[in-house]
RNA sequence: GGCCCCGUCGUCUAGUGGCCUAGGACACCGCCCUCUCAAGGCGGUGACACGGAUUCGAAUUCCGUCGGGGCCA
């Protein structure tokens, strides 16, 4: 690699950025960061009907979550810009001209509406439906005669004969008949120029080296070629990296769930965790490794390891790549980013409580080995935060209507009252020494305190939640326990 | 319709002519650990789309078929 790396993610802001296109976006900045080279943002906005500056801004806040930090673009600046499309009109229609000038575009006058007829007469006749390169023949009188008429052109390119060749970095050598391709519109009637052309100039004149994109574009590459040629320009490399399907096959929609990154965030993903399963979407190190921080994938990633084949969006996978991500995470960051999650369950307060904070750190750590995603924590550990004891049916049948429960509950609490520390350890060893004193298995004791505690059958380890929830909660939650077997055993009797 | 890309377990992939009776990961199933649920450990089910050709030998090379996807509007 001589010379400095340079490379892009240039989105057209038409919606939110996608699970596709964020992928695309951190192989570019991927191989920008391994290189030492830089990533660019570019917005195409050239699409006027379709365009607007809250998709751009949706898009920018989703790379900002993800991390993907641009070196120039949007907010940034850089030498190169600027890095709207929709403000760089005079750089198109520059080229265009010198296009026409070396008579390697001209202008042609068809309406869309009569090109749309054409069309359909053809197809109906079982040709194939291209443009026939009327125009580029007309004489400079013809021309004047349209123009008379008040015509205003597009400008299209004149295809040379021959053969042009896509060197891909992924797919290798493909070829491409010149033939095949009708004079495409550069530039339409409005002024505004078509994404080939637009394309081609600004990263040029951005000076790109690499060009990273999805495999749809593959297509447009050879015309591209030709445009870099015609333009005089140098030919950057180029690699087209498959599709995302969803689990039919076809290509990623909403009807697949969630597409938006944005929409990951909100459903309790890590950022770290959506970087090292979109990763792991088409690319693999060694097929051993599957979970990578952020810095190894950098160090790591190369084009050689980006596959051919299409990949299918796997929630399951993503799933448990967002587990190990929580495993591994700092617990006082995983605290923080809870707490809206448990805000938005209303068990905190939206402005949380310094106790509240606090207590959320230490719930990380005993709950974090059961959680996929952030979100979990509200069922996993909702009865940390709870005032009152809200007691599950099937637990309570299962483990408060056995006899002696309520003795085994009232010893407990006794036994809790005296225990000095209140720490894990020393909890453990006074609930089984209770239990031996009782002439009972550990889990007789364990499982109806469990129940009396978190209102479950089912929770984090007992003697870190008695530690967590602290002397005053449980022995309340115990005296509470024991009303509420009463209850339930008056109930029965009646 | 034309052109292009792709085709290894359900999914992501390793594999670049002999190391492959095809390896790993997720998911699934079983066992272990265990106070429950998890996590973790161990084990299991499960794939080279099909047909030809080249070769002593093919998942790996070539051709064709089929299948999936994309672009052209």
């Amino acid at each position: 690699m001589n010379g400095k790396v340079r490379c892009r993610f240039a989105p057209s802001p038409t919606g939110y950025l996608h699970v596709g296109g964020a992928r695309t976006a951190l192989f570019n900045w991927l191989f920008a960061r391994h290189f030492g080279g830089s990533f660019i943002l570019r917005i195409e906005d050239t699409d006027v009907q379709r365009s607007t500056e809250e998709s751009a801004d949706t898009i920018i806040e989703a790379m900002r979550w993800l991390g993907l930090e641009w070196d120039e673009g949007p907010g940034v600046g850089g030498d190169y810009g600027p890095y709207f499309q929709s403000q760089r009109l005079e750089y198109y229609a520059d080229c265009a001209r010198r296009l026409v000038d070396m008579g390697m575009a001209y202008p042609c006058y068809c309406t869309p509406e009569e090109l749309a007829e054409r069309r359909k007469e053809r197809l109906s006749r079982g040709e194939s439906p291209g443009y026939d390169g009327r125009c580029r023949e007309l004489t400079a009188r013809e021309r004047a005669q349209m123009e008379a008429e008040g015509r205003k052109p597009a400008l299209r390119f004149a295809v040379p004969p021959g053969e042009t060749i896509v060197h891909d970095l992924i797919r290798g050598d493909v070829r491409f008949d010149n033939s095949s391709f009708d004079d495409f519109v550069i530039m339409k009637s409005d002024g505004f120029p078509m994404y080939n052309l637009a394309c081609v100039i600004d990263d040029s004149l951005m000076k790109m080296t690499h060009i990273i994109r999805a495999e749809e574009h593959l297509p447009n590459t050879p015309k591209q070629i030709m445009l870099y040629k015609a333009l005089g320009y140098p030919l950057p490399e180029f690699a087209h990296v498959s599709m995302i399907l969803g689990p039919d096959r076809t290509k990623l929609s909403k009807r697949h769930g969630a597409m938006s990154v944005m929409q990951y965030k909100e459903m309790g993903y890590l950022p770290e965790a959506m970087v090292n399963y979109l990763a792991l979407l088409g690319w693999a190190y060694d097929a051993e490794q599957q979970i990578f921080s952020v810095d190894e994938l950098i160090q790591k990633f190369s084009l050689d390891g980006v596959s051919k084949n299409p990949a299918i969006f796997d929630m399951k996978k993503l799933e448990w790549v967002n587990s190990q991500h929580i495993h591994l995470a700092d617990r006082n960051r995983l605290g923080d980013l809870m707490l809206p999650f448990l805000a938005e369950a209303g068990l905190v307060g939206d402005i949380p409580s310094r106790e509240d904070i606090s207590l959320v750190r230490d719930v990380v750590e005993v709950a974090r080995e059961r959680l996929k995603t952030l979100k979990d924590i509200v069922q996993v550990a909702d009865f940390f935060f709870w005032d009152e004891v809200k007691f599950d049916e099937g637990a309570v049948k299962k483990f408060f209507t056995r006899p002696g429960v309520e003795e085994i509950l009232k010893n407990v609490e006794e036994s809790l009252a005296r225990c000095e520390p209140f720490t894990r350890e020393e909890i453990e060893k006074t609930l089984r020494a209770l239990a031996e004193t009782l002439g009972m298995k550990a889990a007789e004791v364990i499982h109806p305190t469990r129940v009396a505690l978190t209102g479950r059958a089912a929770s984090p380890g007992l003697f870190e939640v008695i530690a967590i929830l602290g002397k005053e909660k449980t022995l309340k939650r115990l005296a509470r326990a024991r009303d509420k077997v009463r209850e339930v055993r008056q109930g029965e009797i009646e």
